[in-house]
DNA sequence: AAAGAAATATGACCAAAATCATAAATCTTC
DNA sequence: GAAGATTTATGATTTTGGTCATATTTCTTT
C-alpha cells in the first residue's frame, strides 16, 4: 500500500498543506479500497466515519427526492476529497455517493483527519477555501435550475463535462453517463433528456456512439438558449 | 457606537469564539451603519472589503440570471455574518444583498477578520462549520428546485419563513416579502406566484391582509404536493 | 384628497416538459 | 448465441407553468 507522504494525489486537495509527519501518521491508519463501477461508496443517511481521498476515477453525489427521483448534486473526481462536509458538521451523510467508473480510494478515519483539522490552521483554512468555492458553485446551480430551460441546462452540462473531465482519444466525453444520469443532473425526466440529446444530434451539435457523446460544435452548444 | 466585546449579537455567529482582546481590536475598526428597507448592501460583482455582522433586520441574497430574473438564493438574518464566503475565496461577491426591512449592521474590514481567521483556529473551525451547514442547505435547495412543483416549493417557502423567522402578534409572517420576492425565491414568474398564493387562500391554507400572509392551516400546507 | 405609480389579481393563450405507451437497440447471463 | 433484462428512442397526450393583456387594489407624492 502506497504512502501518503509520497502520494502525488495529495497535491490536488487540502492534504497538500499537511506536514510530512502528519501525512506519515495518516498513512499508518488509512485503508485503500477498490470500488467497482456502479458500487455505492456511501448511502444517504449513513454515518461516514472519515473521508475518502480519490486516487482514481469519478463518482456522483446524489440525493433521493420525495418524488422518487435521484438528483445528482455534484461529481467528485480523482484528486478530491469526499465526505468532508459531513465530517465537519458531525452529521450523517446528506448525499449518496456512487462510482461512475472503477475507482481507487483511500479511506482516512475521522479521528485522524479531525486531529489535523483541529491542530493545523493551514489545513483547516484550505478546507474552508474549498468549501467556500463549493458553496458558490451550489448557489450558481440553484440559479440555473430555477431560471434556465432543460435544453439550456443539458447543453451546459455537456460543456461542463468536457471542460472539467476532458475527452477520450476519439474526442468523446471521458465521463460515461447513462441518459438517466444526464436527466438526474439536469433535473428532468429521462425521456426528456433522451429527446433533447437526440435533438442536439439532429442539429449536429453533438454525435453519439452508443452511450458515448462527442461535442461536435462547442460554439453552437454554447449558443443554445 | 457599541463595543463588540459587549455586543450580544456575537453569541449567534462565529464571533463568539473570539477572545476579548480580539473583539476589542475588531471593535476599534468596525463601522456601524443603518440601512433602509430596499437599499442595496452590496452588488453582485462588487469587491466587498470585509464582512457585515447583522445587528438587526433581514436581507436577501440574490443573483441575476441571464433571463433577466433575480433568483433569491438565501436570506440572512439578525445575528448572522454576511459576506464571509467572498472574503475566504478572495473574490468579488457572487450575489447581491438587499435589505428586506430597515437594518443595522456593523462592517468589519477584511484585514481584521482575516487576521483572526489566520490566527485563531477555533474561529476558523466555527466559520468552517457554518459554511458546511450552508452547503448542505444549498444542496437541498438544488434537489427541491429540480424535483418539486412550483406549488410545492411555494408551500415549503411559507413554512420555512414561519419556522425560521417567526410571526407577528397577529400571526402573520414577520418577514414581509413582495409577491415578486416569493416568485424569485421559488424560481417562477411573478404571476404564477400570485396565482398560487390566491389558490392557497381559496383553499383556506393561508389568509392575507395586503402584503401580509398568515398560515391558517400548517398541516394542510405541509400536505401540498 | 386626487393623481400617478406600483403591486396585486385574473383571464386567455402558448410553450415546455411530464407522463404514458410502445418499439428498437444494447447489454447480461446462462 | 438465444432469452431476458435494461437502456435508448420516439410518438401521443396531458399537465404545468410562462407570457401577454388588462383590471383592480394599494401605496406615494403632491
Amino acid at each position: 500500500m502506497g504512502k501518503c507522504e509520497q502520494c502525488i494525489i495529495k497535491q490536488f486537495n487540502s492534504m497538500k498543506t499537511l506536514s510530512k509527519d502528519e501525512l506519515m501518521r495518516i498513512s499508518e491508519c488509512k485503508t485503500s479500497r477498490k470500488i467497482k463501477k456502479g458500487e455505492v461508496i456511501f448511502e444517504e443517511g449513513e454515518v461516514i466515519n472519515g473521508v475518502y481521498c480519490i486516487k482514481n476515477g469519478i463518482c456522483k453525489l446524489s440525493k433521493l427526492s420525495e418524488n422518487g427521483k435521484d438528483q445528482i448534486v455534484k461529481m467528485v473526481v480523482k484528486g478530491q476529497l469526499l465526505g468532508q462536509r459531513s465530517l465537519i458538521t458531525d452529521e450523517c451523510s446528506n448525499l449518496q455517493a456512487v462510482a461512475l467508473c472503477d475507482m481507487e480510494v483511500c479511506f482516512i478515519p475521522k479521528n485522524e483527519i479531525m486531529a489535523d483539522l483541529e491542530n493545523n490552521l493551514k489545513f483547516s483554512l484550505d478546507v474552508l477555501k474549498v468549501m467556500a468555492r463549493d458553496l458558490r458553485e451550489s448557489d450558481n446551480i440553484i440559479v440555473n435550475m430555477a431560471q434556465k430551460t432543460v435544453r439550456k441546462r443539458l447543453a451546459d452540462v455537456l460543456i461542463y463535462l468536457q471542460n472539467s473531465f476532458g475527452v477520450n482519444a476519439d474526442g468523446t466525453l471521458s465521463v460515461l453517463l447513462s441518459r438517466e444520469d444526464y436527466a438526474n443532473i439536469v433535473g428532468t425526466a429521462t425521456e426528456s433528456a433522451i429527446r433533447i440529446i437526440s435533438q442536439f444530434k439532429k442539429e449536429n451539435l453533438i454525435s453519439t456512439k452508443g452511450k458515448y457523446i462527442k461535442i461536435e460544435d462547442l460554439a453552437g452548444l454554447k449558443r443554445v438558449e
